[in-house]
DNA sequence: AAAGATAAGTAAGCATTACTCACCAATCAG
DNA sequence: CTGATTGGTGAGTAATGCTTACTTATCTTT
């Protein structure tokens, strides 16, 4: 069995200093000396537990996309329908998003500017998130659900970009978000249609 | 009159070379000594034309943002129905986004994740862009051609969310894409819905 | 065309930053 | 006791973004 022991507690200060400071701040413009200096530790700790600083980002974010992830998995077996799979996907992310304002920001918009997050283990589960979506439009469609003419992989993209979309503006300027109603703004439009 | 002389050599020069490098690198790992080098001119001159590395950024997109909204005025005059011009939004900008990459790029990517840039005039631009949509929305709800059932900011989300999406990870990793098609889809989806 | 003013461009240096490395201290198995 | 592993330190270093004091070219005006 895995030993499975709870992380030195550096590590642990070192990753709560630098998601406290995010909340205030851009990636860029924190330092590795304040990160340092808010957990209380050296400097020189920082490189013993992560590779670089950005390796940090990518950690503190897989730490949270893996809750993310089970929480989406486990909701949506409440249901068999297709559309009502998407509509909890839809809703989840939303309330996830607003809810954890700094992990929203890091994927949104902070680690997807370098290329070798592409390449990240924390990348790896979005594209396992992305494909979760894209196997429940696949069988939408196979059972009558959704439209024969919509293509799969757009109907992901227009999916994906609504959800991150719709909380964008409320995670970039601190505002509050009732993220239900817009959920259910969202999914009207993709499912039902603007048009009157 | 104004004067509207050309711009300095040196500050051409220093863009085309800015411009060339966003290219094949991110904004963070470009250095002002390569810029300098590849531009032919001293690191010194780019502070003497741009406040900082990231003004520089901002100001090449706004370059770009001038013709793009331009374009987009234009093009919206052709018709009076509120969704034509609504699609007309969503392919042009899905064609210019993807024709101009590293515009693309600094626009959803490497600008948004700086607080300051939320301040500057290039910002103003999108913010008159995101205007555009929300009045022809507008529009289209009064004249019947939208449903009165969706809240025009949230289609207005959905409609950009949509248009970033849909081109977002072929800019990433440098795949091509029919925007026309992907356009043509994007916009049954959002008019018509996607449920069968 | 000379003088004065402004714009374009330079060269060197400064402060900060991410990152490294040699070392210390405590714990613990053999 | 010994020696190895683990958690942690602190003084560096190269490189980067940016500043500044300066020179040279260009334009205006008399």
């Amino acid at each position: 069995m895995a030993k499975q022991r709870t992380p030195p507690p550096g590590q642990i200060k070192i990753k709560k200093a630098f998601l406290e400071l995010m909340k205030t701040k851009d990636f860029h413009s924190i330092t590795t000396a304040v990160i340092a200096n808010q957990a209380g530790v050296t400097e020189g700790l920082i490189y013993k537990y992560f590779r670089d600083k950005k390796d940090l980002l990518y950690q503190v974010l897989e730490d949270y996309f893996n809750a993310f992830q089970e929480t989406i998995e486990t909701k949506i077996q409440s249901t068999d329908s297709s559309i009502e799979k998407l509509k909890i996907i839809i809703a989840t992310s939303l309330a996830s998003y607003t809810g954890n304002r700094v992990f929203a920001r890091i994927l949104l918009l902070e680690v997807r500017s370098a290329p070798e997050y592409f390449h990240c283990s924390a990348y790896r589960m979005v594209q396992r998130y992305a494909r979760t979506i894209l196997d429940i439009i696949r069988q939408g469609i196979n059972n009558n659900e959704i439209s024969r003419e919509v293509d799969p992989k757009v109907l992901r993209k227009v999916i994906l970009g609504a959800i991150e979309h719709a909380c964008l503006g409320e995670i970039l300027f601190n505002r509050d978000i009732d993220t239900e109603t817009v959920s259910d703004n969202v999914c009207h439009i993709i499912f039902k249609g603007a048009q009157s």
